[in-house]
DNA sequence: CCGCAATAAATTGGCGCCAATTATTACGCA
DNA sequence: TGCGTAATAATTGGCGCCAATTTATTGCGG
């Protein structure tokens, strides 16, 4: 029960417990259950709940509690639009700044998920999938960039995961990974724009 | 001393205090006085800057306490880029929804502008800015786009205020403005983002 | 007169209790 | 047996104290 140094990375924790579907979207987010599970205080649960509003990665209801937010389906649209404009806007400099090795390491990364795509769990895919696109976006070379896309990813993620493994979409997935490495490799700004939008906008 | 229903806004105060540059770059926030000036409890004051933190508005230092973070001239480079990306990215909604009295109340604020710009101060001419911009990114009708735009500039807001006010780039500004509405009227997307472009490199 | 160290004042920050609210259960009455 | 209501249990949420740390002040020696 006990974190002295170590009290910002809960909030980090919960939203990925939240990330990888271990608590069902408009599920209620009990305190209690939240000190257990990770051995912190009733007092560090609420602040890192409260940073995570601040974030809209939960929401909170007063004398209610914090619950996974359901977001309806206008929503998702918008921040689907957002996505588009934010990773295709970071198209350019990806494309500038690619060096043989990254796209050597960029391909490892999609392979990774192609493996986990066939034979691996869903944390496994998810995991895969995440360290594809940060490697992707961190050669943007602007961690403003990369922040603001993930922070608008990760808000939108409570919804699409339940639907999100079917083998046919997982494929999809794994072809465009290819494909955007493909892009990168060509120096294709165009083409990376047109499959990254197509990836986003696919409907999960 | 008493705040009881309206805590939320205490951040948002506290905030716009500091984008109308009444505490300065790096100056430290201290808590007492921050209770004292918006009359509200220490624990009010100490929930409101840590949700301030999350928002990357204010830094903290341990045992040192919360300040306006000084942050140095790669960074507001990172800035810029992403609001190019997001402010350019929302024009083809801005002019594709655009209709004749949107034109006529953006030319209207633009207006407000020039005359603050004039003979206002500071800020009127904050105020005025401020309207006019969120006039036009409303017209896109995409609340998620319009709130991580306007995450990312009041990020950035501390240090640009102090060298805004140069007689110069305020008529640049203000030219910029008209500019725009001009653009949008005629639905000249391509323009409309040229002039965006050049109003957020522009040295301030 | 200046620099350094010990002391005092000020400020921050971790933590937990208890009242207020909501959900659940139990009970009595139609 | 079903429904409304009251008692009970569970959960949330506002608030404040005091230790830890830093900064300012004072006093002393060179």
């Amino acid at each position: 029960m006990k974190r002295k140094e170590d009290k910002r990375p809960l909030a980090d924790e919960i939203a990925q417990a939240i990330q990888l579907g271990e608590f069902r979207t408009g599920e209620w987010l009990r305190q209690i259950d939240l000190e257990e599970r990770f051995s912190a205080t009733r007092f560090d649960v609420r602040t890192a709940l409260e940073a995570l509003v601040v974030r809209k990665e939960v929401q909170h209801v007063r004398n209610r509690g914090y619950k996974v937010p359901a977001l309806e389906p206008e929503m998702i649209g918008y921040h689907r639009d957002v996505r588009v404009i934010l990773e295709c806007g970071a198209v350019p400099q990806i494309v500038a700044n690619a060096t043989a090795e990254d796209v050597a390491r960029l391909s490892a990364l999609a392979e990774a998920f192609s493996v986990a795509a066939k034979s691996g769990t869903h944390m496994d895919q998810s995991r895969t999938n995440r360290e594809f696109h940060e490697a992707m976006h961190a050669l943007t070379g602007n961690p403003v960039l990369v922040e603001t896309i993930w922070s608008i990813r990760d808000r939108g993620r409570s919804a699409p995961f339940t639907i999100w493994r079917t083998p046919d979409t997982l494929r999809q997935s794994d072809e465009d990974h290819h494909q955007m490495v493909r892009c990168i490799r060509e120096g294709n700004a165009a083409g990376l724009s047109e499959v990254i939008e197509s990836h986003i906008r696919r409907p999960h």
